[in-house]
DNA sequence: TAGATTGTTAATCGATTAACAATC
DNA sequence: TAGATTGTTAATCGATTAACAATC
């Protein structure tokens, strides 16, 4: 199932069934038993054939006519994404967003379950988040070799992400959720994700201000026609 | 200045413009002057190519045999992304995620000022967000008209997301940064940037596991391999 | 000058979309 | 059966990468 070729899947695939595991829990919760592809499509503003080959990724196979029964369909897509068992997950950085994503219950139901949190601030070690406490991040690399902890997430500045990482594969470490805003650099073997908030910004506010020029050349445009009418008028 | 053929400029160079943002920063923090696009490339592990494609987009040009000077180029970045101006911004959702937002001093040397914090939660309103008192969700719309402002950050419950940017549309705002995790529909004129961390978590679990099968696989094969040599030295 | 770099055009690659056969 | 859907192959589109001329 998945991967049959060898080949990794697509990102832009991965997200979009993530998506779709969304949709389907609220389907489920409103006891409908079947889905078509054109049904996910029509709901998220998609192509149709997109979704069914997102689906086909999954190794699922659905029913001509019928579509894919909703139950089988989410725990196909929960195994493809390693969403059917729990990973230990190691949190460093216990300021708002790490605190945040520690307090997030979301993520239980993913496959994340943030056992830990460390931090490099003396001041902070031994305080509470969200009923962990705050560990030293010197501690790090034993305790994740001895939990066998495979997945860890950055939530600490920009300079201290990579030595961070460094320290994360240390200790055995096989996957990086890093929302820092800098992508750090490990060895092929370890996984990372950049959340990268602010290349996420820089989309929203360039559209924006591009949208606003357009808008404000356009005015100008017809204001100057305007203009040229009441030259006219006064030639 | 950038989008000259009046294309939209693609996502992907957006979001990394925002990286060369933050390293050019470092770069004049450490007081140097000029640098190639062959530098930055290789700092981030990327094509040359495309690093100076993205840059032409903002418009600015380099010298030969030199690279781009730092201070204009930061510049001209800052200008195509909307980044030279601070543009308001509400945000509706004070829980852990949207504190934590409003608590990150990032965004305000990138253009985002969260001025006023909404929710719908009676029990919240009144209280303090990182000194920002918390606004009952209905007052919205009449204040975003009043303040003219652009941008609405949403950080509430799936659930209620579509409302929300319902009403931000309502006050005339016109670009909305969505971390719920299910994508808002607005009209055409409005822009959005659905952020899902939980597309994001996918596509690290799913790397995770895959790495993790294809190792127990090669694993396997090795022990069948072993344990048909040993069956050979038994025949 | 030689060589590193920019700027630009062409080729490649990968993801999306379209077309259509197979199914029930 | 007719028609909606899956499954699969082909075409299109867009972004990345390669090639090369121009510059200082």
């Amino acid at each position: 199932m998945g991967m049959v070729n060898g080949k990794p899947t697509p990102a832009p695939t991965l997200r979009r069934l993530a998506t779709y595991h969304h949709f389907l829990k609220q389907l489920h919760g409103l006891e409908r038993d079947v889905v078509s592809c054109t049904h996910i499509a029509n709901e998220l503003r998609l192509d149709p054939t997109q979704v069914r080959k997102d689906i086909e990724m999954t190794g699922i196979v659905g029913k001509s006519r019928v579509g894919y029964e909703v139950v089988p369909l989410i725990d196909a897509i929960e195994e493809f994404l390693g969403w059917n068992n729990t990973h230990d997950a190691f949190l460093v950085g216990a300021g708002h967003l790490g605190s945040a994503l520690v307090g997030y219950s979301g993520f239980q139901d993913r496959g994340l379950n943030i056992v830990a949190v460390f931090d490099s601030d003396p001041a902070k070690i031994g305080t509470q988040v969200h009923g962990r406490e705050v560990l030293p991040i010197e501690k790090l690399p034993n305790l994740a070799q001895r939990m066998y902890t495979l997945i860890g997430v950055i939530a600490v500045p920009a300079e201290a992400a990579q030595s961070v990482a460094d320290l994360m594969v240390s200790g055995g470490i096989r996957a990086i959720w890093n929302f820092a805003p800098w992508p750090v650099l490990v060895h092929e073997q370890v996984v990372v994700e950049n959340v990268r908030l602010s290349s996420s910004l820089a989309v929203l506010t360039n559209k924006l201000v591009q949208t606003l020029k357009l808008e404000k050349e356009q005015g100008d445009f017809e204001n100057a026609t305007v203009s040229s009418e009441v030259d006219a008028d006064d030639a």
